[in-house]
Order: structure tokens, then sequence, then C-alpha cells
DNA sequence: GCGTCTATTCAGAAAATACTGAACAACCGA
DNA sequence: TCGGTTGTTCAGTATTTTCTGAATAGACGC
């Protein structure tokens, strides 16, 4: 891949990645991570993204927590280096069941905690506080279903993507 | 409801909104509308919440684009009026559709764009792309069927929702 | 017209978030 | 032990996002 193609898969990537809920720096590592077959140094991540080493350091920390960029040792080499994961689908799946665990439950348990003490003598106000809740707990067991059985879910998104042909826009 | 119960409901409903996207002040009138039968005006959501009469206009207006609050007329009265929409399953599929269509789309474009003109001469990079690219594509194919007909999907949902007992927690 | 009441806008302030770089720690070979 | 090399941490800085409040505009009755 040549360098200016590299580098706008980087930024492209970066840019999904916030919408993921994953910062700039840490999407644009990966991305070059990804794009590169060999294993890469901190230094030639800096060098090549043109950010601090601490920065660097500290998303290449993430990366490894979320699964998605692994740590080689190069035999005969002092320094580390990192490759990326292969398989993006694994990826999805942690960085999901991570954020559901981390951002949405507590969300969740919060505000179910607060709807049930709200024995309310309004009904419309009732109403709308148990269709709330009915539509909260829809979505978390779709969430729990889809993140409980990685194989299975891979195969149904697989599934629905061969079913039609493919169009990137609604209109075309 | 007693105001400490819909105090914590709006804070929680806060930080809720802000997983989906949506920034707390506006998460926070949505929930005070939502927790109030009658129609309220600026100057009593600016009391309530404690914020300016420009946020709360703003947040409002927004809130109003996302269609999940109307704005109603009083008879007799010069100021407006706002309430809460009360099916928040429609209010879901807008925030979604939207979403989708102002960033997730343009994202999945520029990727696409990038990797087709990536050629690539190197395997292991050449399949990483292609595993990205068909993961995304499942996502967005997932999206659009979802989005594209609320019914069927809001039926899928309460239908998953019903069919194992509910625990909000894996452990438990 | 004028004064009053209310909604909106937007420049600047404040808060939240991300990043830098220097200090430190850990390791290695000599 | 010391000097050199590399990784991590974190206080401070920069950037982005959100919020405020004063200015503005419209709408109404008199």
């Amino acid at each position: 891949m040549d360098d200016g193609t590299r580098s706008e898969f980087v930024e492209s990537w970066g840019s999904m990645g916030v919408l993921w809920g994953i910062n700039r720096s840490m999407a644009r590592i990966h991305a070059l991570l990804l794009a590169t077959k060999e294993p890469l140094g901190l230094e030639e991540i800096t060098d090549e993204l043109g950010m601090s080493r601490g920065n660097a350091s500290t998303c290449l920390k993430d990366l490894r927590h979320w699964g998605v960029v692994r740590r080689v040792n190069l035999t005969g080499e002092r320094r580390d280096y990192y490759i990326a994961e292969d398989d993006p689908w694994s990826m999805l799946f942690r960085i999901a069941s991570e954020r559901k665990k981390r951002e949405f439950d507590p969300a969740l348990t919060a505000l179910q905690k607060v709807m049930q003490s709200a024995g309310d003598d309004d009904d419309l106000v009732r109403d709308r506080l148990e269709e709330l809740e009915e539509m909260l707990r829809a979505i978390d067991r779709l969430l729990q279903r889809f993140l409980a059985s990685e194989g299975a879910s891979r195969g149904m998104l697989k599934f629905l993507s061969a079913q039609i042909p493919y169009r990137s826009k609604k209109g075309e």
C-alpha cells in the first residue's frame, strides 16, 4: 500500500473509531498496524503518525486491553513491537461487550432503581415510564443475546449481509 | 412523583443520553418533560434544572428536531410550552437513523473508497482489509434492515424481550 | 408609535477531553 | 557499578465541546 493511501486509511479509520467511542489517536494507531504486515515499534508509530511517545504508549496499552493489538518480542531486539489482531469481528465483540458492561449497564441499573421507586399517581407519566423501561429492557436483552454467542451473531450478521445485493446508499 | 425522585430520574436519563450521543442538557430536559404531565414553559425548565435560557432554548430546538419533544400553545398564553412525545420507540428510531445517516454512512463511504484503491501486494494486509470491509458492510446492512421498518423491529425487540425471564445482570 | 414580555442567537467563558513532554523506572551489557 | 536505551506516568497544556448571558428580534396590547 502506498503511503498516501495508507495515511488516508489511517484518517478514515480514525473518524470511524470516534463513532465507536474510541479516541482518534487510538484508532489511528490501530489503522496503521492493520495496514502494516510487519510489527512496528513505538518510535516508528510516533514518527509515522506525528504523536508523542506518551500518547502512543497509553493508546497502545488501551488497544492491548481491548484485545485489538498484540505486543510481540522480536528475537534479539530490546524494543517492543506491536501488531494488529487479524480478526476485526472479535474486536467488535470485545469492545461492544466491554462498553455495555462499563457504560450501559450502570446507567440502566440507576434508571430502573429510580423508576421502581416512582409509584406514580399520574397515569400518563406512569405509562411513559413503563414503556421506557420496557424499551430499555428490550435493548438490554438484544445486546445480551448478541454478545452471548459471538459465533452465532457473526453468522447472523454475515447471513444478513449476503441476503440482498449490497448498496451503500438507500437511493442507488 | 416527588421532587427527589424526579431529579434522580433527570440525572439518570442524562447519563443514559450521553451514551446515545445526546448531550447531558438535552437529555435532562427530555427527562423532566417525560416526568411531567403538564406542559412546561422555558422558565420552569431553566428554574428546575438550573441552566441558562440560551442553553435550554437551543436544546429544546434540537429535541423538537429529533421529534422527541413537541411545542404546544396554551390558549390565552403568550409563552411557549413543551411536552414530551409519549412513544420512546419512535424516538429511538429517529435518533438511530439520523445518526447513521449523518455519522456512520459518511465514515463508511470514506473507508470504502480508500480500501477500493488499495490493490495491495501483501496478502495479510489485503485479507485484513477485506474482512474489515465485510464486517462494516454487515453492520450497515443490519442497521438498514432494522431502521427500514420500525414496526417489524419493534416487534422483534419486544419478542426477544419476552422470550426469557429478565435478569439485569449476568450473574444473578 | 411605545413598553413589555418572550424566544433565539452567538461571542466568549467554562468545563471536559485529549495530548505533550519531561521525569522516572526498568532493563541490559560492559 | 555506570551509561545507554526503551517504556510508562502524569502534571501541565492545548483542543474540543458545552454552556452562559447579553444583545437582538418578534409579537402583543395599549
